[in-house]
Formats: structure tokens, sequence, C-alpha cells
DNA sequence: GCGACAG
DNA sequence: ATCTTGTCGC
């Protein structure tokens, strides 16, 4: 298996090939969302990719796949950890998504290569990054209501690697941040669309309980070995 | 050295 | 992520 430091140099080399600004097609037609869940006591990883359809929010397909765990977690090595469910889970697709909204950071990454910078270079498709908390950076006075936008800026070199957006009035925000193929503004746009009832955008809810699903099914098939005849 | 630290 | 019910507040 890869190692920590041969992952760092990896990163290094892969966030050259980020594209930051809008290369998405319009209008768009699909949007998935990719999540995983975990299981402690088995060491098992379930990744989902469920696309949806962009103007009803219908659920066109879903794929999952379950594993064990390859890669311990490392703050900013978060990608190497699960990028092997979430290829697999998207190779079983039949259709191809406009764009991926994925959860994690995409550049609000120590190195600039969040999962989302990752999953967007490697399948080579629009990807925006939707994290539940910060990684790294600062923001400031963010407005109360939904719609609410603060930029997320790094420590080290003050530039934007992100947005704080506030999704749903005086709940905690959401980070938003660049994956690959898209504009900050698109992506912090899209996002606000797709969370309306919820904190979280429907796509990253949706994948996480078909991960959640996932698992369990998984998990319950390995009790119940193969009836013979 | 200390604190921070996506899931 | 996960361990985990009720409870406080909008």
């Amino acid at each position: 298996m890869i190692t920590p430091t041969e992952a760092i140099t990896l990163q290094e080399q892969l966030r050259t090939q980020v594209i930051a600004t809008d290369a998405l097609p319009h209008p768009i037609r699909t949007i998935a969302g990719t999540d995983v869940e975990y299981d402690k006591s088995t060491n098992l990883i379930a990744g989902s990719v469920v696309v949806l359809d962009y103007s009803t929010l219908s659920v066109l397909a879903v794929a999952s796949h379950c594993m064990e765990v390859s890669f311990p977690y490392i703050p900013g090595l978060f990608s190497f950890r699960e990028m092997p469910p979430l290829l697999e889970a998207y190779r079983q697709l039949t259709i191809t998504p406009d764009l991926i909204i994925c959860d994690g950071q995409g550049l609000a990454h120590h190195r600039r290569f969040g999962l989302a910078c990752h999953l967007g270079v490697t399948l080579d498709i629009p990807v925006i990054g939707c994290g539940k908390t910060r990684l790294c950076g600062q923001y400031q006075d963010l407005g109360e209501t939904r719609g609410s936008v603060a930029p997320l800026i790094a420590e080290e070199d003050q530039a934007v690697i992100g947005n704080a957006l506030r999704t749903r009035d005086g709940i905690n925000p959401v980070f938003v941040s660049i994956g690959h193929k898209i504009s900050l503004p698109t992506a912090t746009g899209i996002v606000l669309k797709m969370a309306t009832q919820y904190r979280l955008p429907e796509t990253t809810r949706l994948a996480d309980h078909y991960a959640r699903l996932a698992l369990l099914e998984y998990k319950t098939g390995l009790n119940e070995p193969p009836v013979s005849i």
C-alpha cells in the first residue's frame, strides 16, 4: 500500500492538474453526491455515489461499494482513505453525472488538494467540495441568515481557499471549496440550491443514506452465507 | 514544544 | 467516522 510520505508526494504532483474555473455543461442536467460510511468494529468502509436529476432531484442511479479500510485517518491525507470505495462505486455507474458534490474539502486543504480535488482530477469531471466542518482557514463576519457567505482565508498566505456558507438561518455553516473544473462562486451557488430543506445538500444526505445501507447489507451478507443445494 | 486537525 | 437519550431552543 501507499505510505503517507508517498501520498504527500502524489498530492504535490496532482495538485497542479486542478482546474479552478467553470468547465461544466450548461444547463446542468445531473448532479451526483458521494459519501462514505465506516464500521469501526469490522474495519469496513462503504462508499456510495447517487446521481440526481438536477431540476427534480429524483434519483436516477445509485452505486455502492464496501471493502476493508486500506489507509489510516490522517488529517490532510483523508482522500487516500475514502477514494478506493468511491472509485469502485463510481465505476459501477452506467451514467456519467455532470458534476459531483463530495463530503469534504477541495482546495480548502493544507496542500490545496483535498478529497474533492483528488476525485475531480482522477475522474476528470467537475467536483465541488462541501465539508460539514472546517479543516483549515479562517473566516469572519458570517451573517446568520441562509445564503450568508464569508470567504475562508488560508492562514499562511491569506489566499481565499473556500467559502463558509450558511444554508439555514442560525445553523452552523458548511464549507464549500473548489474540487475541479468549477469556480468558487458557481460551487457556492450550487450547494445553496441543493441545500433547501436541511443544512447539507440533498446529494450528500442521499449518499450518506445509501452508504449506510450498503454497509448494513454487506455485514448481514457476511453473517448469512449462501445456502447450499 | 503546543495546538489544530475534512471523515 | 463512532460511542449515544433526552433535551434545550428557534
